[in-house]
DNA sequence: TATTTATTTAGCCAATTAACGAAATGGAAA
DNA sequence: TTTCCATTTCGTTAATTGGCTAAATAAATA
C-alpha cells in the first residue's frame, strides 16, 4: 500500500494536482515555469516537486542552471486516464492551460530574470 | 478540479485507503466490522467514512441499527483499475482481506456485542 | 413512554503539512 | 579561481488533519 498511499497523498493537493495536470499536457516544464503558474515561492514548488517525484509520478532533468521536470516515465496508466477524464472539465486545469502557452511562449531566461526584477522591487 | 481532488484527499489516507480496497471486494460493510478491521474508534471511523463518502467514493444504507458501506454507484472506473492494480501485491491489503473473513463470518449483531464487552472490561 | 444500542457530531489535543525567508548547494560563466 | 544564479534544504510559523472522549442523534425494544 506505500507507493499507492504516497500517489494519493502526492495528489491530493491542489498545487501538486494542478504542476501533475500541467504535465499531462506540455511534456516538460522548469520549475521557475511551475513557479509562475503556481504563484508560489521557489522554495515550496521545489519542495512539492521533491514530493511528486518521491511518488514517482515526475522525475528531473538537469540542464545547465535549469531543472526540468516532466511525468515519470512508465507514468500509471489507469491513473492518467483517471486524471484526464475527472480533470477535463475543469476551469482551474484550463485557466492554469492557457496561463502556460503565455509562460512558454519566451524561454525560461527571459522568466527568471522577469522574477528577478519583481523580487528586487518589494 | 475540486471533486478529484477530493477523492485524491480522501484517499490519501492509511486507513481510508484500506476500507475503500476492502470494499472493492466484500460488496459492504457495517461501522462496527470497519471499526473491528482497523481497531480504531468508532466515532474516528465514521469521521472517515464520512469523508470518503463526500468524495463520492462510498454510500451508505441504514438497516435497522446499523449502517452499512459500499462503493459509491458508479465508481470512476479508471480510478478503480489503478486501485485493484497497484494494491494487488499488498502484504497489508491481505491481511485485511483474511481478517475481513472472519470478522464477516458471525454477524453484526455478534461483533458489536464482543465490542461492547470489550469496552466494559476497561 | 422510557431505555438501550449503533452511529454521528462536537470539542479538544498531538502530529503532520504547507507556506515563507534565509542559508546552502551545484553548475556555468567571468 | 571567483562570481553568479537557479534550485534545494533548513528552520520557523500557521493551518490542516487524525485521533480520542463525551455528548447528541436515530432507531429498535421494553
Amino acid at each position: 500500500m506505500e507507493l499507492p498511499l504516497k500517489i494519493a497523498k502526492a495528489l491530493g493537493d491542489g498545487s501538486r494536482m494542478r504542476v501533475t495536470a500541467a504535465l499531462m499536457r506540455c511534456d516538460e516544464l522548469c520549475v521557475c515555469q511551475i513557479v509562475e503558474m503556481l504563484n508560489l515561492s521557489t522554495a515550496t514548488v521545489s519542495r512539492h516537486m521533491s514530493l511528486l517525484q518521491n511518488a514517482r509520478l515526475v522525475k528531473n532533468r538537469k540542464d545547465g542552471r535549469w531543472v526540468y521536470y516532466r511525468l515519470a516515465e512508465p507514468f500509471p496508466e489507469h491513473l492518467r486516464k483517471w486524471l484526464l477524464e475527472s480533470l477535463s472539465d475543469s476551469p482551474e486545469i484550463a485557466a492554469d492551460q492557457s496561463l502556460l502557452e503565455t509562460i512558454l511562449s519566451s524561454g525560461p531566461e527571459a522568466l527568471c530574470r522577469q522574477q528577478k526584477e519583481k523580487k528586487c522591487n518589494d
